[in-house]
DNA sequence: GCGGTTATCTGACAAAAGTCAGGTAATATT
DNA sequence: AATATTACCTGACTTTTGTCAGATAACCGC
């Protein structure tokens, strides 16, 4: 298999290439060059300010300026200060600019879901696009401290549950098990954490404050596709510092022996099993870390 | 899941063309621009004659003449006719032409095993690589007509042999099973075809001769990255047509009813069961189909 | 308030990529 | 044999992209 590693590569860059040629060249459709279209859908994606934007999409300083003011010529942008630094300008789409972004989009969609349609398995083609997806953007993966009430953390607990009730012989119930309330996870009493690759939800962990004397980690997850790259490390590292800035030192956390792969994760990240510590009706095995 | 299928989709393609913009970008690393190194990496690839590469790289007979001309002038290049058609030229690498061109190489294997050395588990991301691959380049793939002794079709026979062993609960034996000789499966007698997806083989399928007054579909197999595409009946169409070249009408095969999906493939292409008609151990079903 | 830094812009270039209207010789069609 | 087509080439041109050296105004630390 290894030797083939480096054919399979080839192929997989080239078909990838080429795919992004094609998906680029449609952007071509609407009689602008790439330069600007690419731009143009940097501002419809919400990322405004222009040293973003350069960052985004690797333009020159000189270049970017010259495509922002060729969209403002078509009267697609117009570009504000903001309260704060009078240097930074943000662009933000006019009327005429939101249908041409809107036409983008559609033309994209399409696209999209033509290749995804002559797919027997969509689920199959996708999870592989997520792999591929997040693997090679892995270097851009964020870790940031929401609310455990944010859209996207409810998102990655709602699949985290999915696969507890998948995993346990018995199913999983969150009305069951001690769910905790969100105020124990957020500033001051706790924190809650998602990782994002490219804005999507990718993973999570909650650190919840108690009166007892520690903290608790719970719901720490990462989306299947993004296991093997060490995300739960680094999801776990940002709730432990989190923990320490809030004086907490005694971390504990209950799983279940189901979970093998977690539990060894835990053993090999310093964290030595307990008696039990709670009467929540999943677990069979409890933790603590001294920080 | 599939109101996110867009937003998944998306996230895929911007991740894929940045990488493939790096790793398009590495190829800058040898001080050529990118028309001309592509243009050299084509050749390479055994695309030799002109209108082969501008069709492969999308390339006006123009611009593709004037970056052969300056491959030329570095002397990377020679440029011959061949026999037939003396308009046609095709182009050789020049020995340090092999020489550059083995430096991209090199510059781009470094790059791949880059990030799959990153990843803890290669093999995932490598199968989720190929499917992506394949399904993008799913227009693009060739249904061959090889010797049964081709590299190739004994690299399709290998994995299809294993899969087998790992899918009967017995395991699976080529030695015990009655494995056709190969001027069976060849011109006269019958005839073998893979499936190749940018040359590396995803498929393949045997008919194979018999004195007996019907021929034998054998060996039909597609890769699991594959599945999904109807790719099998692209190749059963392959072997069916050969057949009816062949002057064969009544094609027979035998299969097991652990392979559920293929029994069921089948039933759907006109095949019907028949009585047993060898005494192969490993078989449990047997079918026919009037061409 | 002053030197240093930062965010953005401008103008002048240069390189690269793409386009187009012919041109030539070999081949195919009738 | 005349005509059309094909494969490739050439030259003239435009557009797009990338680069660089300054300019300007706002901000930051002291």
């Amino acid at each position: 298999m290894t030797n083939n590693l480096i054919a399979r590569m080839r192929r997989f860059h080239r078909a990838v290439t080429t795919e992004a040629g094609l998906l680029d060249a449609s952007f071509l459709g609407r009689g602008r060059p790439l330069g600007p279209a690419r731009v143009l859908n940097a501002i419809g994606q919400n990322i405004c300010n222009i040293s973003d934007i350069r960052a985004y999409l690797r333009l020159d300083s000189g270049l970017a300026s010259r495509l922002l003011r060729g969209l403002e010529a078509e009267s697609l942008i117009e570009l504000h200060t903001r309260d704060g630094d009078q240097r930074r300008r943000y662009a933000t789409l006019t009327k005429s600019g939101k249908q041409e972004y809107a036409a983008y989009e559609a033309l994209s969609d399409a696209q999209a879901t033509g290749i995804i349609s002559r797919y027997a398995q969509p689920d199959k083609l996708l999870d592989a696009m997520d792999i591929v997806a997040i693997a090679l953007g892995f270097e851009q993966i964020r870790i940031e401290r929401v609310s455990p009430l944010d859209k996207r953390a409810i998102d990655c607990l709602e699949s985290y549950y999915d696969e507890l009730n998948r995993r346990f012989e018995l199913g999983f119930d969150v009305a069951l098990s001690c769910d905790p309330e969100a105020p124990d996870m957020q500033h001051p009493r706790g924190a809650f954490f998602i990782a994002l690759s490219d804005g999507i939800p990718i993973g999570c962990v909650g650190l919840k404050g108690t009166d007892k004397g520690y903290g608790e980690i719970k719901r720490l997850w990462t989306s299947p596709q993004a296991r093997g790259l060490g995300l739960a490390s680094q999801l776990m590292d940002a709730a432990e510092k989190a923990a320490k800035t809030l004086g907490v030192i005694t971390l504990r956390l209950d799983s279940n022996k189901e979970l093998s792969e977690a539990i060894a994760f835990y053993y090999k990240h310093g964290w030595s099993e307990i008696e039990r510590f709670n009467d929540d009706p999943y677990p069979d095995i409890f933790m603590e870390k001294i920080l």
